[in-house]
DNA sequence: GCTTGACTTTCCCCTTGCTGGAAGCCTTAG
DNA sequence: CTAAGGCTTCCAGCAAGGGGAAAGTCAAGC
């Protein structure tokens, strides 16, 4: 019978932690004194005690492992939850190995600019489907695409106009080529919209899918959008992700009559981890 | 000026997280209504934001963030911050690593046993330092092994009583060579004690330093002990540690007048990682 | 038998980065 | 003018304990 300071020199398991299991009820004293509520252990509970702490350098948690010595289970069941572990695990090795490029990419940052404060910040996010009224072009060359566009958007915010409907978001471009293209570049312009309505022979409603996003904010005219394209497409580089769909431009602030030092762009490629 | 739930939409963060950064002073809109208390946020905090989350992709806490966002650190300090994360993210993997080696040794052990309780459950375990009263012996072989061992526990118990200092734990031994004798094995027989102890010329009291074990406990008599042994020295194998010490054979339980089947002894190998 | 000091008990708060829910205002469309 | 949704604050909880306080217990020395 030894006491809790006793056993816990013994095992090397703080007292804390031993009147938390028998909290939980994963490992409960042999004995307990119902007067004082002093906890006896006693040698013989040394093997469960060791197996909780074998299950834990597993790294599953304490639930988990009171199941396994509980509930007695089949060695299916058994295998099925330590291979599911195991992808656990690889898994997160593969999540470290990407935290550990970002601060490779952020060290290089900061030995480059001199800075920490990046002028792009570049991050992965989670972009939700979203139901659009979107219309398709083509621009015959750079010089001409921002007039292409501009009429495009009009085109398209006319029509719901007339369809009684506003915009839920920013309106945005989408270029459509799968390279850089110098003449007849493919683009099309979208409003995010509550609900589908009907579309002309040029306007639809669909509804795209959600993507993973390498994303990027550019502030000020437009004319230095590249420099944002830039650091996206070298962010992607360098941390093994593929490009999987068209960018797209979002005008967060845009206002055709004010000042475009003021205006806010979001850029967005749809990316996937390569290899997945 | 948008609203939370906008300013949320539009970013991909939900309501709750802006908020808490609120609370925590990481990300403050940019007005609150002060009857409202209505949150409103502006396109021109976007770039925080972003950074926000850029840094927590790099896993790095909030606190840190703040620090590295609002009490603006020299470039030194900056890369400071990033290789000790660096280093932590490296740390990380190698645990992973050694977590998921535990995994696939544990799916093994329930192929093979056809149920996970093993027998011998190994176990990694910090052993402190510890003060000991010590004496030194030849086993001239196997045979005379335990006899040798009883003599030597025999002489250290009797020289701690009649210097009235009582053992703080139970009485171990250990095998001092480098590898397995047939004959003239060098053996220790050690108590735990509690303050140093003048010795005589051949019972010394010492600290032993404190050592990191794979540890495991043989429930029995000493007949099966090398079985125990043998799950240790597999365990360390299969798990790229190295022996970097004496065992050590602790017994918990035992009584030379008692039943052989109820003893208890936890075996300890001091190891190390290998190439740490 | 009494005191002292080392243990042990319960209880509550704290950690991280949020998430969920409840109760009660605010805004805006119809 | 009302109803639905959006916003506010506050509270609870997660995982696995750690820290510390106040009070009760135990064993040893006198």
């Amino acid at each position: 019978m030894l006491k809790i300071g006793e056993f816990s020199r013994l095992t090397q398991v703080p007292a804390k932690t031993l009147r938390y299991y028998d909290e939980i009820g994963l490992f409960k004293p042999a004995q307990v004194d119902k007067f004082t509520g002093y906890r006896y252990y006693i040698i013989a509970q040394l093997p469960r005690l060791y197996r909780i702490m074998a299950l834990k350098a597993l790294d599953l948690t304490l639930e988990q492992i009171q199941h396994m010595l509980d509930d007695d289970l089949s060695p299916e069941e058994m295998r099925g939850m330590l291979r599911l572990k195991q992808a656990e695990l690889n898994q997160t090795i593969a999540d470290v190995q990407m935290r550990l490029s970002y601060v490779a990419h952020k060290i290089q940052q900061v030995e480059e600019e001199e800075t920490f404060m990046a002028k792009y910040e570049v991050i992965l996010k989670d972009v939700p489907e979203l139901k659009v009224a979107i219309t398709e072009g083509i621009a015959p060359d750079m010089a001409r695409l921002s007039y292409t566009l501009s009429t495009m958007f009009g085109s398209v915010a006319e029509y719901l106009d007339t369809q009684a409907v506003a915009p839920v978001g920013p309106a945005f471009a989408m270029y459509l080529d799968d390279e850089m293209m110098e003449t007849n570049i493919r683009i099309a312009t979208a409003f995010p919209i509550a609900d589908n309505i009907t579309g002309t022979d040029t306007i639809v409603s669909k509804t795209l899918p959600a993507i993973q996003a390498a994303s990027a904010v550019h502030h000020g005219s437009f004319a230095h959008l590249q420099d944002a394209y830039g650091a996206i497409l070298k962010w992607i580089a360098q941390h093994n992700y593929e490009i999987v769909g068209s960018p797209r431009e979002i005008s967060l602030v845009y206002d055709a009559t004010g000042n475009p030092d003021d205006y806010v762009t979001e850029i967005q490629f749809p990316v996937m981890p390569r290899q997945a």
